[in-house]
DNA sequence: GCGGATCTGGAGGATCTCCTCCGGTTGTTG
DNA sequence: CAACAACCGGAGGAGATCCTCCAGATCCGC
């Protein structure tokens, strides 16, 4: 990821900024002042933008960590041999790593374009959801007009579900996920959907996303 | 509402206030600054700040503005004759009234406790809606473990799909309620849900909702 | 028309957050 | 050990937002 080395305390001060920012974010959300950030890595706060000069550098920074969790949530279920078991247990567990985080739910709905290893990472994980997708289907077990398009949507409810409830009503977005895992059960018979949004819109939305959190201010418009 | 006639002038200049609110919120969020809705009404910082002291007072009235519309939403359900579409209209119009708030999406989910003429309109749109479930219930066409509570998680969870879509994939919200509101539907065997939130726990997530918004700052920790 | 109460608004102060400067410090290499 | 480049951080400036003051203006009832 670095291409230059850091000297040792360079690389230390990094990694406490890192922490602190996991720790802020999810306590406090995406746009926790950047001081407090600094201070609570006992660092200056120059050295927070020597090291990621824009908030969004430190998101990114923050999302890549969290990459390896999600990253063991596609292998898990990748491990289960029923097809619709392996989809429900991708969505169930996604959820719950978003409510996991925080006041960071967003960062699952987040994206950045610039970032080239980032988003190799978020693509490889997308294809290993396509296919649980397309097993579930093929196996008759997801509905044939669930499209994949509705993870990302589920993600951007359940961070609604999760900053209105998460400190007092913490279990609230385990039944919202249930009821949307046996709406997108194929075992029963459907009326017709609203058409999904495309990709490229998902993508539009998840960009409209960080660009919220990632700039100063919070809501910049 | 106002228990002092005010003159002439200062009455205009609060609708003028209301107007400017409504717009403003809807365009930029319930974060929009104060300063840029007096300018836009026309009138100086402290006529807001007399009229309007905290921005909850602004919030409220700009509530209880869209009551009227909440309480139509209402009134077209309960002139529906089959339970189950009844309950359905409700529920896909509210949200509907939601999409059409713009980045005023929280305000369904916000309380004013202290504001009694206020919650008294919100109690009496609640027990309509409460008798449009039960409806639903009895004629067996909504599932019997559906919660009343089931209907603000839905809300919340709105917002964040609003939150995120709105201008950029402005119709995944339908797709989201329709996937809801086949979930909710009783006409077919389900698995067990986890466990509704209490009216209490809705009540401060709601008063969290309204919290996060009435303070002057966004995120006010 | 007058008197008095209500109402007006822009400037300025306070606070918060972001961001950069630059003299001093530290790590690393030869 | 010395040289040099990387690195440090607190102060201060800029901008945004909230909030109040107070002299002047306006409304309304008699």
């Amino acid at each position: 990821m670095s291409e230059t080395p850091l000297r040792a305390d360079a690389a230390r001060n990094r990694e406490l900024l890192l922490d602190s920012a996991v720790r802020l974010f999810a306590a406090r959300g995406p746009d926790a002042p950047l001081e407090d950030v600094a201070a609570a890595a006992g660092v200056g706060v120059a050295t927070l933008y020597r090291r990621f000069p824009t908030r969004e550098d430190l998101l990114l920074a923050v999302a890549d960590r969290k990459m390896d969790a999600y990253e063991q949530v596609l292998r898990t279920a990748q491990a289960i041999a029923d097809p619709w078991t392996a989809f429900a247990s991708y969505v169930e567990n996604f959820c719950a790593a978003q409510a996991a985080d925080g006041r960071l739910a967003d960062i699952l709905t987040m994206v950045f374009p610039a970032a080239r290893e980032f988003e190799a990472r978020r693509m490889a994980l997308y294809n290993g959801y396509l296919a649980l997708v397309r097993d579930a289907q093929a196996a008759g077990a997801l509905r044939a007009d669930y499209s994949p398009e509705d993870l990302p949507v589920l993600l951007m409810a359940n961070a609604g579900v999760l900053r209105a409830t998460a400190e007092t009503a913490p279990g609230a977005w385990k039944r919202f996920v249930a009821y949307m895992l046996q709406a997108f059960c194929a075992s029963h018979q459907r009326e017709d959907l609203p058409p999904a949004p495309t990709p490229r819109q998902m993508m539009r939305s998840m960009q409209q996303v960080t660009a919220c959190h990632g700039r100063s201010a919070p809501d910049a418009r």
